[in-house]
DNA sequence: ACCTGAACACCGTTCAAGT
DNA sequence: ACCTGAACACCGTTCAAGT
């Protein structure tokens, strides 16, 4: 059999194949990822451009599945709607950190990665944040997404409790761990920040 | 020659080397560093384990370079502290976002960053943070610098003029590039998560 | 202990051949 | 258009041989 009358192959087929691989703990692997999908290598080059073509589509992949082609919590305050926008990109990292590692260098140029933007460019501005702060905050909460799903893939041994001061070690005994912890955190980082957003806009209203 | 009167190279010599070279733009191989190195690939193998022994080895070498032994800004107020703890981390990575990108899986056990993790412990302490929110609160800061560094590397054009709305497409006309945008992100958002953490306190005390 | 060259294994990519 | 097997290039790692 050469060609097959329906093709067993498509991007996203590979993509969704390749997301699983990896968070499975595989590198990704041409030749294991091929056998996977029951198909010879030389295969998947009819449909994505080399391995960085299957990163492309593994990438495609996840924007459509996390990230909503219409505004979160339409309606609602700012800090909901940002609340919102930040948690659904957030879990599509943090559930694939190791897919994450792999779309490091790529520019995501997804429509859906755009709106994303939009609702939280509106959001801030309804704030009151001012129009010269707009884009710097929006990179800032994005920023401390990104941090939050790459420490979802850190060991929950930080560092041997044997070498930790008294303090230190005391908290670090009582700390919650793995996903748990990782969830707290996210949820603390985006308190911290919306605080402070409301902080500054005050502030600044008051002519600060 | 075989055995020279002196060696060659050492741990830090190809740290250094291999930081040079990863940062003008390379992918991180043995046999150009080698060569760049005036030796034989199969020399590297005496100092280091392999590919892996190689990026421990810019570890090192960053960390010893940039995060300091002695907590930074020792006296003055817990704000002041962070701000300077925090910014020491965020530069080594700013600086050096391409070996970053490769450090990203290795678990760091340096005594000095345990050092900074105490020093913001103590920091976070003093400003009133509660003892089961500290080692969180120290996360956040963790993530946002981590994802703060990577902002770095990410390219000037996020996303095609043409593309974004109105309002979004008008803010980035204006807005700064390169380094002058990062820098300035991770200002504000350190000025942030401060101003939350104040606020945050400020409410605790209040009994809330 | 430290450096070398050669041999080896692995893996991404290309291509002519098949339907 | 889509799949295949073989050939190729590249690169990390090992090892026996040299001082």
């Amino acid at each position: 059999m050469a060609r097959p009358r329906i093709a067993r192959l498509s991007r996203e087929i590979i993509g969704r194949a390749a997301i699983d691989y990896v968070e499975a703990g595989h590198n990704l692997q041409l030749v294991p990822l091929a056998h996977e999908l029951e198909v010879s290598v030389s295969s998947l080059y009819h449909h994505v451009k080399g391995r960085d073509g299957v990163i492309q589509a593994m990438r495609q992949v996840l924007v459509a599945e996390y990230v909503p082609d219409v505004p979160v919590s339409e309606g609602a305050d700012w800090a909901t709607r940002v609340r919102g926008e930040v948690e659904a990109t957030w879990r599509m990292y943090a559930d694939h950190p190791r897919v994450l590692e792999l779309m490091l260098t790529v520019v995501i140029d997804e429509p859906a990665v755009l709106r994303f933007y939009t609702s939280l460019v509106d959001a801030l501005r309804e704030a009151g944040v001012p129009d010269d702060e707009v884009l710097t905050t929006v990179e800032v909460l994005d920023a401390f997404t990104f941090g939050a799903a790459f420490d979802a893939m850190s060991p929950d041994e930080i560092m041997k409790p044997g070498e930790a001061d008294g303090k230190l070690a005391e908290l670090l005994s009582v700390h919650p761990v793995g996903r748990a912890r990782n969830r707290l955190m996210f949820d603390r980082g985006l308190d911290l920040l919306i605080d402070g957003i409301r902080a500054r806009v005050a502030r600044g209203a008051r002519g600060q």
